[in-house]
DNA sequence: GGATTTGATGAAGGATTCTTCAGGTTTGGA
DNA sequence: TCCAAACCTGAAGAATCCTTCATCAAATCC
């Protein structure tokens, strides 16, 4: 997984007919599922192509190989993410400052939480398939998605700087790594989100020097 | 590299003589200038044992298994950073909670960055050994070392409870996390730096309620 | 100086996995 | 009905890599 092999993850035969759709769906499923039943370490082409129903010739008719394979089930899951944190930020403008960076929060927080199983798995295998990467390509997304709905919150004269946004972005997104990582507890979770809500505010409105 | 795997972690032999201790040693060193120079994905016990001139067999004389030399070097660099944010600590009690806060991020920042190749290397074979629970074990014991600094606060009536503490380690080592996966510039990493250290201050005055 | 312990060697065993491809099956249209 | 394109199969090739162990060298002790 070094850089230049990236060029490589880009599926290799797109789905025609009904039955290769569904398919292709099926090895999608497979793979969180082998993900979460057997660990990164056990997942195999093979595995993952049985658990979908079908062979491993047939699995390597749509992606190039192994990592083509978690690369897009890693990069469905982020952007997943990625778009209920940005539609999160479209509901949230013309608010105040501290009311459109709770929701942002939380939006991001009950998305990763909703399937917390496979975020733990994906996490696992990330580094081995250029997650890094991806990760900051969809945070420069997000990050815009922020920003445009900072720029409209109705208690401040200019919206924190693009450093200040990423940087709270990538310090929600780790603390979230954490927690999650640590396999907290679902009480834990509810005091954490608040947490994290108080954090990001906090920083977002000591960030903003000049307010109206 | 399941849990139960990691009763399998300790080392299999303590040095007697100098020249071994020797050899431990450039196999740790050997170690992480493989993981530089021919990234996580060709990293063997060969090549590992062949750097620091040694077999391999001399190297399964010491280690247990592949993951129990990458995890030794992650315990290395994890514990090396967390000494350096407690003695920071230890140094910034008896200040106000911005002060103290500032001195425990920065030292924090400093430790890692002054390795960032190492940090980021590390990073990339973390899960693959057990990382998580590595972290969140070390991550434990800097949390009480910045509990008992926000003890001595000049300017709090009570310090902010364990949760928001861990909360700001996770943010604070989460964002460090992003910043150098993403390979930021000096100039940034200063900035990012203050904007850190911000972020963890508004955070900790938040999260003390009551003020003398 | 000889015996014992510690340390080092590295070829070879053993196991696993990724990936291919030649050949068979199904689908959909003419 | 028949054909071409789309799809599927899965045994086998090919490449790695981890780990061991019988054997040799060095160091320490008595």
């Amino acid at each position: 997984m070094t850089a230049d092999a990236v060029v490589a993850f880009e599926p290799r035969k797109t789905p025609v007919q009904a039955r290769s759709a569904v398919t292709v769906e099926a090895i999608s499923e497979a793979t969180i599922q082998v993900l979460l039943t057997h660990g990164a370490d056990r997942l195999t082409t093979t595995r993952i192509a049985h658990r979908a129903g079908v062979s491993v010739g047939t699995l390597y008719q749509y992606y190039p190989n192994k990592q083509s394979v978690l690369f897009a089930a890693l990069e469905h899951h982020l952007n997943s993410v990625a778009k209920k944190v940005e539609t999160a930020c479209a509901g949230a403008c013309h608010k105040p400052l501290s009311d459109m960076t709770k929701e942002m929060v939380e939006a991001f927080v009950d998305a990763k939480m909703e399937r917390a199983d496979i975020s733990v798995a994906l996490y696992r295998v990330s580094a081995d398939v250029g997650g890094p990467a991806l990760i900051k390509r969809i945070g420069q997304r997000s990050r815009k998605a922020v920003e445009a709905m900072l720029r409209t919150a109705t208690d401040i004269a200019s919206p924190p700087d693009k450093l200040a946004i990423e940087m709270m972005l990538a310090a929600m997104g780790g603390a979230m790594r954490s927690l999650l990582e640590s396999g907290a507890s679902a009480a834990m979770f509810r005091q954490a989100r608040e947490q994290l809500v108080l954090l990001c505010q906090s920083y977002m409105a000591a960030a903003t020097s000049k307010r109206l």
